[in-house]
DNA sequence: TGTCTATATTGACAGACATCAATGTATTTG
DNA sequence: CAAATACATTGATGTCTGTCAATATAGACA
């Protein structure tokens, strides 16, 4: 069975309210433990160079949409490695996974990816 | 003697540009294997809870500068682990170290985080 | 049904990393 | 100079993770 999780959305709690100019006084509570490893999660679902070529290669593709096989051939990686990549982005929320008879496609959620960049600013 | 590199500054090579919208035919070329590792490296640097809560911590102090013993008390970390993130974090660009006196006081780099979420998009 | 193809899962392993205790260094202060 | 304070470095340790080979699963097709 395919991972079909959704992350559970990140509470509204960027590192900072992007009204407030750096450091304005009595300024944002700080990020609680709890939200910051969240956070963590989520940015290291990103943080690594065969997944950031994978968003990449989607991303480059027609219709942001590649299957395993196109990603397998694309990277220098074998193709459990590639499936492990996809599934950790999908759990992150980056990706979609669609099955098309034997084939699985992946697509980019580019809100995710807005989200996640926004958090961080 | 602290550590002062600066990070040498990624190729403008964000995943995809933003005038484009997703997937216009003939779209970004894909990222090369040596541009994916350094930004995995950046983001990787903010990939952490400790250091996640730390960038925070300074956001919220005043003049957006916190000094280490000051970070130590907030988090619940030794203070070898407190210096260990930050220096991750000053390597990485995000922070600057500024020594006064006995202290070192870190500030943010909001230019370089507007980096790294941009690269993101 | 059986075979082929595409993808997922498992198990193992090496390297990366977060953490701390102990120690070193440098600055302030008495 | 001596003691105290603030921070950095070192060394050790346990955990996490990226990777692959081997195997399992599941759909397509003859």
């Amino acid at each position: 069975m395919p991972t079909k999780t959704r992350p559970r959305v990140l509470a509204d709690l960027p590192l900072a309210t992007p009204t407030q100019a750096c450091c304005a006084p009595g300024a944002s509570e700080p990020m609680s433990r709890e939200n910051a490893e969240d956070l963590a999660v989520l940015l290291k679902a990103v943080a690594d160079p065969a997944r950031l070529q994978l968003i990449s290669l989607i991303r480059s593709s027609a219709n942001c949409e590649a299957c395993v096989c196109d990603l397998t051939d694309a990277m220098g990686l074998s193709q459990p490695t590639i499936s492990h990549h996809l599934r950790v982005l999908t759990s992150a929320g980056v990706l979609s996974r669609e099955q098309r008879g034997t084939w699985a496609w992946f697509t980019l959620n580019p809100k995710r990816l807005k989200e996640i960049s926004r958090l961080l600013i």
